[in-house]
DNA sequence: CTGAAAGCGCTTACAG
DNA sequence: CTGAAAGCGCTTACAG
């Protein structure tokens, strides 16, 4: 309607309202102290002039000048949508993106800095194009240390979705709490009489696989029991389950993606779960199952953590409260499941050779 | 390393280059003509300089000069992850997405202006925000004439997901062809031998509608046949299946929402589709479904319209090229199917009353 | 071919 | 309680 077809600015609301353009931005952002500073009648002026005009901030400009934009940048190491991808990212994003919602900020997604594999943050002037957020959201399969070490030096706020580590000081980060829910798993079996529980792990040095092997040391040494590992990376399923029969083992507590072939292999070998073994396992697996396997073990938070990690990205940009415990460890949900049963105290199931 | 942590900026680059910023400017992104106005050995010099001091651009700063961030928004208008919503949503942003990643542009989504329903971008201050990006590409299911008014005035590129219309100029859009299709579905039933054909479509004045009507119409007028229309949106399933019966319809072509039930109404009554009655489908529903027919029809393309709905944005930034089109029509893909058969001429398959 | 200068629209000391 | 001024890091006329 209004000929005018430029968007107003704070000098044309300060004009309208009869105050310098400095007022207009303290009615609208003025911290503390300099918030109270307007008198009620210039604030109510301004106020109308806002309305009136149809004020709206200029992001880039309060970003330059060392304001905030309410935008946080969400950077993924893969493509989001395609979905061969979203099975992993997409539990996270819908708790990254609640949490957005719930609180009134952007969210800025990075894409284009793929260039194929190894794409990297740091070499590719990603963390250039962050400074436009306030703080950003990692998420990734992986570990990218020199990222988040690039990240650390230049003071950026951020978070990782998941437990991370990097030179250079405390990574900052919102993952599942493996070693509570790893030590009750355990527990839950020790309370069914196994003695012989035995845990299968990955071998990579991945920090929530370390976790997982903390939560199983502390509820075996607690009921005096030795942790047994078997730490060959190259045994096949049916390897191991020849190892773990072996060695009299009645119980097994098993990382996600392993769960599922052990016991495969065990089914193959004409053996009952949970009859003769009971397996139980650390954490769902992030793509669709295609087995019906109503799994003893524990699930792991995925949307909280999405959540959390945007809210230790927004701990770090208003450090006012005493909240400011940028690791935070999501608890994992329990789940009695059917994989796993009780034990006679001594009596090995698995005995002898078949 | 290096004990310095705040970011470099261009004025740090040309004093190591030893030239003026200015010229550090033009290096990066002096347009045409500009661009060439530097020389090699000092476009050598700021090259290197740059790579020294890990300069990049500060998007907030190249945007309130009046420069590209190389940022699109994209608002939706419901949020995106929560499952329940993603199943319309999805196959667009997959769309969208894959083009952000292959043009380069990085994607800032707007999930915070929410306040419950009626959520609108010109009131919640969004078009401000909006700002901070080149462009913007809209995604809902419904029409919102206001918002998209308010951005022609503006003159901000954008482009909606889906044909829409409003007032004070052309809305630029990227939709799917539903006349073509529908025209060729039509003929796919005229070739077959019906001819009591009638269009059973939604009765909102969505632009969609319109245009499948469009397409029967056109392909009816052709073959001289009268179309038909049942314009009573208070009628159930049954009763519009009754109406079909007295009229001596054989074949129906059934907008996406209105097919399943009109087959289920069909099947209840002892029919046999395609034996009695044909069903043809325009365009696939958004949510998954629960019965397993092999429908004849076609398939809405979302990831297509998706991507060309940020080109046609894209477009709106570089007017290079001839291809000036904003409103771009992505072609549907028909589907034979099995709903639908052969019929004798004159023969009307369905007669009396059961 | 190169540079000094204005300006984008804000925030935040610093004066009154 | 209020305002004039500097500055954030760029782009783009405008001079040389």
């Amino acid at each position: 309607m209004s000929p005018q077809t430029r968007r107003a600015t704070q000098a044309d609301v300060a004009r309208l309202a009869g105050v310098s353009q400095t007022t207009v931005s303290m009615v609208l952002t003025g911290t503390g102290a300099a918030q109270r500073r307007v008198s009620d009648a210039v604030r109510e002026r301004v106020l109308r002039a806002i309305e009136v005009t149809g004020y709206a901030a200029n992001p880039a400009a309060q970003r330059l000048a060392g304001g905030r934009t309410s935008i946080v940048g969400v950077y993924t190491y893969e493509s989001v949508f395609p979905t061969s991808a979203s099975d992993f990212y997409h539990p996270f994003l819908e708790g990254v993106e609640n949490e957005a919602e719930r609180t009134g900020v952007d969210l800025l997604m990075f894409t284009s800095m793929s260039a194929g594999t190894g794409r990297r943050l740091v070499s590719s002037g990603g963390v250039g194009r962050l400074r436009l957020a306030d703080g950003c959201v990692l998420l990734g399969r992986h570990s990218y240390p020199e990222d988040l070490a690039e990240l650390l030096r230049q003071d950026f706020p951020f978070a990782f979705v998941g437990r991370r580590e990097a030179p250079g000081g405390a990574v900052p980060w919102a993952g599942a709490a493996y070693a509570p829910a790893t030590e009750q798993v355990t527990d839950h079996l020790l309370a069914l009489g196994h003695r012989r529980i035995v845990l299968i792990n990955e071998f990579t040095g991945h920090e929530s696989i370390e976790d997982r092997a903390k939560g199983y040391r502390v509820a075996m040494a607690r009921a005096g029991l030795q942790p047994v590992s078997l730490d060959e990376p190259d045994l096949t399923s049916g390897e191991l389950l020849d190892n773990l029969r072996t060695a009299g083992v009645t119980a097994a507590v098993v990382s996600s993606d392993l769960a599922a072939p052990l016991r495969r292999a065990a089914l193959a070998r004409g053996l009952s779960v949970p009859g003769d073994l009971s397996i139980a396992r650390l954490g769902d697996p992030e793509t669709v199952e295609t087995e019906d396997v109503d799994w003893t073990g524990f699930l792991i938070p995925r949307r909280e953590m999405g959540a959390e990690a945007l809210r230790v990205v927004l701990r770090q940009l208003t450090p006012l409260d005493g909240d400011d415990n940028l690791q935070a460890r999501i608890p994992c949900t329990f789940v009695p499941g059917s994989t796993v049963s009780a034990q006679a105290a001594d009596a090995p199931a698995i005995t002898g050779k078949a």
